[in-house]
DNA sequence: GCAAGATTGTTATTGAAAATAACCGTTATG
DNA sequence: CATAACGGTTATTTTCAATAACAATCTTGC
């Protein structure tokens, strides 16, 4: 039988005060920590890529270049997981800033050939050099040994086999 | 002094056949892993909350109503890093399937006390348990160990303190 | 006690990014 | 050889995050 004095299950609690917000339930989603520690980097790479007027998009548009030379438009937007169509005009900044080519391919004549430029590996290297260091900020959390555990763990997630 | 039949840094290899594109540096960033890993598992979670008539962020809203009852607009706003003015139209919209409720407080007439109602109690923990098993699947290349350290990371690089 | 400033929820607006559709030239296929 | 499929492009739409301004209320410093 019901107690007395009962409280409604969606009574709020008297000690509502100050700013201690529970995760609860979310907490124990993967997802949720997943967007959280993204979204703790993500700014501090814009900020340092910014430095070079580059984008996080735009900047791994060129990385994936640099290590893919001879990469067609549409791999790399498969490999990125974007719209080909919104390719389009981050490729035309990379190459204006020429930091890339567009090279015509003799074999298929639709297709185009994206290569980076000395300039463009040279910047890639900087950047990417700069954003591993704002990382390592942002995570400073995490000792040595969390932060390996993390990238092994995600190349697990991640390697053999893009899906 | 330089070979003969050099080729320059930017030759394009001739085994760039077929899709078989490589991270490189950008593999190595946690943030490109975090991201590739959250965009995993968004896709399934949207799929299995839009059964319900929920996206992400709407869940995310009601779940952290109901394991914060009382909790004000601008805490929730903030406790999910979004905008308190984007967040009217999903607490509006919440209210209005009568997940939840916006309680006066008689203390500060400004604010709300939201909380959720018996409806939005249930629908969440049936909404966060898909989401769970939904993760489950999309992760289904870790086994149990890198999940649990997975998550032990997380936890330890976002817990204690929001900053 | 009161004026000035800060806070809460709200609306409207803006801007940027992602998704969709259609098109042209080219290549592959039956 | 005709038709379909593909790669790149453009234009358009949809979606989402960010900004600004406002009324009502509360807090503060004097």
């Amino acid at each position: 039988m019901p107690k007395l004095d009962e409280s409604p299950d969606d009574a709020i609690p008297e000690d509502r005060i100050g700013p201690k917000v529970e995760d609860g339930v979310l907490g124990n989603l993967i997802g949720y920590g997943l967007k959280r520690a993204y979204m703790r980097i993500h700014p501090e790479a814009q900020r340092v890529l910014a430095e070079d007027d580059l984008r996080v998009v735009s900047f791994s548009c060129l990385s994936m270049i640099v290590d893919n030379p001879g990469i067609a438009q549409t791999e790399l937007a498969a490999a990125l997981q974007m719209e080909r169509s919104n390719l389009v005009v981050i490729i035309d900044a990379l190459e204006e800033r020429e930091l890339i080519e567009r090279r015509k391919v003799p074999t298929d004549r639709r297709r185009f050939a994206l290569t980076a430029t000395l300039r463009g590996r040279h910047l890639r290297d900087r950047a990417a050099e700069r954003v591993r260091l704002a990382e390592e900020a942002a995570l400073d959390r995490l000792d040595d040994d969390d932060r390996a555990r993390l990238i092994a763990v995600l190349e697990r997630l991640l390697g053999a086999g893009a899906r």
